[in-house]
DNA sequence: GACATTTAGTTTAATGATCAACTAAATTGG
DNA sequence: CCAATTTAGTTGATCATTAAACTAAATGTC
């Protein structure tokens, strides 16, 4: 008698649902990746679309580093890669001598709205290619699943 | 009139699953990373499950590139650093000059059945948190899309 | 109010990947 | 059969990332 002895099926199903996943991940990153304008990262674009979706003006890299589930050394990476292409501007915060504030510029917003618009062909073939319906049921699940793996794991990322 | 006007509502449900795809993958690779003895990667480990999923003993740099969709240079990184972990054995192929092939060690099979031995509490863990079934629905769908994605990436990753 | 701890951000080294240039060998087609 | 092309693999530059060490500022405790 094996005492928790994994189940070996949905290990299986486990192992081809990540295999899947991955390899979804990689070709959407890449399709993404071709379009986006010169100097542009997923990253990059990410950051300033968070700031154009959620109406901010400004945001600390810490709290950014944190919405995104990066490092705090990668963020540091990422906002001066942007304030080196002029997208985003870093000042000091007034108020805490150790923070920083992030906001994006006008040449952010227009990167943003241009990298949308280049992805615009990339996303009607896929309109195409893809039945609609079914795309929209598989999110449901995939953020449930998402939010039992966020919750569950065991340490904390660089705390 | 727009012409070409992509859906908004396809669009926002795209972002959004490839956004959680994004997380997901993020999440499982953190979780497998943790629990992989020192010095073997993902890509290390697949490599070496490779071999014993497909019960080969040999295989070319060329076709595990293509196999695991990763460029040449990322593959010659794999194997010589599996090469020096001892896990795999690398010799020029008697019948093409320009060729090598790869074997796993019986080293390599030791890893990675120590490796699947290793992941198996998270799995478990896994298993008591997610819906077995739900889960499993989840497969063909992702699958067909893979499958979709993959044939409609636009040029080749380097040729 | 001084000292210890926490928090914000940067820096450095390492990883795993891409891309592009390169070498060498095999194949193809006049 | 030889030149041109294709294929196999390596290398070097660059990128985005992590982890860990570090600096500086703020906060908490006694």
């Amino acid at each position: 008698m094996k005492p928790n002895s994994p189940n070996p099926d949905f290990n299986a199903v486990a192992y081809t649902f990540f295999n899947e996943i991955a390899i979804i991940d990689q070709l959407g990153r890449n399709r993404f990746e071709r379009v986006l304008p010169e100097g542009l990262s997923i990253a990059g674009f990410s950051l300033l679309n968070h700031f154009v979706r959620l109406n901010k003006s400004q945001d600390t890299p810490s709290h950014l580093a944190k919405a995104f589930q990066v490092t705090k050394g990668a963020m540091t990476n990422t906002i001066h890669r942007l304030e080196a292409l002029g997208l985003v501007t870093i000042v000091s915060d007034p108020k805490d001598g150790r923070g920083k504030l992030v906001s994006i510029t006008e040449a952010g917003r227009a990167a943003r709205d241009d990298a949308i618009a280049r992805l615009a062909p990339s996303l009607q073939q896929l309109e195409r290619l893809i039945d609609f319906e079914e795309l929209k049921r598989l999110v449901p699940t995939l953020m449930t699943l998402r939010a039992i793996l966020d919750e569950n794991r065991d340490p904390d990322p660089q705390p």
